[in-house]
Order: C-alpha cells, then structure tokens, then sequence
DNA sequence: CGCCAGGCCGTGT
DNA sequence: ACACGGCATGGC
C-alpha cells in the first residue's frame, strides 16, 4: 500500500506485460464480433470455462438470439435453453434480460447512448444489475464500452499473489481494488488512446498465461514470467504463504 | 471419476 | 466487512 511498493510492482508490471506480449504475441480481445457479443460473453464466463461458452454463443447465433433484437426477441426460457452450456443458466438469463430490460428503459436501446455516460456512474450502473459484479462490469466497460478501466480477474489475483506484486490481493473489495489501481498506475503515463489499449492486451495476456501456468494447480515450468531468479524466489516464498 | 472454469449472491458471523 | 456455500454444465 506504500507509495514505494506501488512503484516497484508497476516497473515489474511493465516489464511482465512486455515479456507476456513477447511469448503470446498480440491477443486482439475481446473474442467476439459486436459490443452486446461482448457483454453476453462477459456474463456468460462467469467461473465458465471459455470453452463453453463459445458453444452457447454459437447456439445463440444460430437462433439468431445473438444480437440486441434478438436478445429482446427470446424467451426466458429460450435463452435458458441455449445458454445452457455454460452452466448457471438459470440467473444468466434472468441477467442478460435485466441487462436489455436497463439498456431499453433508460438508453432506448442503445449500446453507443449507454457507453456515453460517464465511467464512474456507467459502472455504477452496471453494477446495480443482477450477476454483475466488479470484473463483469469493468470487462463491459473496457472491451463492450471502450472506456478506460482495468479488469482483473482470478488468473490476475494469483499472478499478483504469487509474484507479490500487491500487498493485499485477497478475494474480498479491497483485494480488487489494489489489483486495478496497481494496473492503472502501471500504464498513467499513456495517453487514454493507449491507455485503453494497453489495458485491454495486459488483461488478455493474464489470461493467456494464467490458462497455461495459473490455475488451482499452478505450474510455473515454462512460464514466460519466471525467467529470472528473483521471480523464481518470490514464487516459492508467495505459494508456502499461500498455502 | 473428480476437479475445475475469464464470478456473483445470499446468509451467517 | 468478510468467509463460505450454492449456482450447473462440460472439458479434461
């Protein structure tokens, strides 16, 4: 929490997004082709491998349920039925037509009158709607709504824990807290163009790397974050810690 | 077969 | 303010 701190984890957070950018390679997020593909992706992950949720996006496209009309077009039931995938369908469907019932009330209907509220009460907003919590919110707001805002999510919260990048990056508020101002600090001297852009990548690229070498059972051989020594230390001391 | 996935919510302390 | 169980399916 020391300024200090701050400091030294945001040069170690930079260097990490351009060894992950040079081992990945440019991640071109978010997977999908329109904004509200965006926003039904991002409810649908929730503790969802991505994986199957691709599957009920295709389901989705091909009940042509896959775009704002369609989404206002579909039962509950429908929905639940092609969702069905990715598991939690049940308040997934209830969400997204929460979503579309807020996006229809108060933007008549559009995704670009919505994205032209400003951050702080937009995220306000989206947070007030069922099974939107900080990272489905953010995730919105960055990649459906391109405003400047971090996303962290569970690979990054591991990252952060084992390569003691935070002090506090627990699974509570303030553990997500510290993950998204240490990612603004790391990119404040881009301009917002870049900023946004940088972002988006770096929380591709914890994705991509917690996919490989962060998960429950973490396996650190290979990962193109532990090339050093001093890494290498800091993983053992961070996951006796851990455990 | 058991564990896990790009969280969130209600309840109990 | 947290910790904790439930939500549900499919991949590995």
């Amino acid at each position: 929490m020391t300024p200090a701190l701050h400091y030294a984890s945001a040069k170690r957070m930079r260097r990490m997004h351009d060894q992950l950018l040079q081992a990945y390679g440019p991640q071109h997020w978010w997977p999908a082709e329109t904004p509200i593909e965006v926003v039904i992706g991002a409810y649908l992950t929730q503790n969802t491998a991505w994986r199957s949720v691709e599957r009920s996006l295709e389901k989705m496209r091909s009940a042509g349920a896959l775009s704002l009309d369609g989404l206002r077009a579909i039962s509950i039931e429908d929905l639940q039925f092609l969702i069905r995938p990715s598991g939690f369908y049940t308040r997934k469907a209830a969400a997204l037509k929460a979503f579309i019932g807020l996006l229809d009330s108060e933007f008549g209907g559009s995704l670009e009158a919505l994205a032209a509220q400003s951050t702080v009460v937009l995220r306000k907003k989206l947070l007030s709607l069922p099974a939107v919590g900080p990272e489905t919110a953010d995730a919105i707001l960055l990649y459906a709504l391109k405003h400047a805002v971090p996303v962290a999510d569970e690979y990054f919260r591991r990252i952060a824990n084992r390569h003691g990048l935070v002090a506090t990056a627990a699974k509570n508020r303030k553990g997500y807290e510290a993950l998204i101002q240490l990612t603004q600090q790391t990119f404040s001297n881009e301009p917002l163009r870049s900023r946004i852009q940088k972002y988006n990548e770096f929380h591709a690229l914890t994705v991509a790397v917690g996919k490989a070498h962060c998960g429950r059972k973490p396996d650190c051989s290979g990962c193109p974050l532990v090339g050093d020594l001093r890494d290498a230390v800091n993983i053992i001391t961070v996951a006796q810690q851990v455990r």
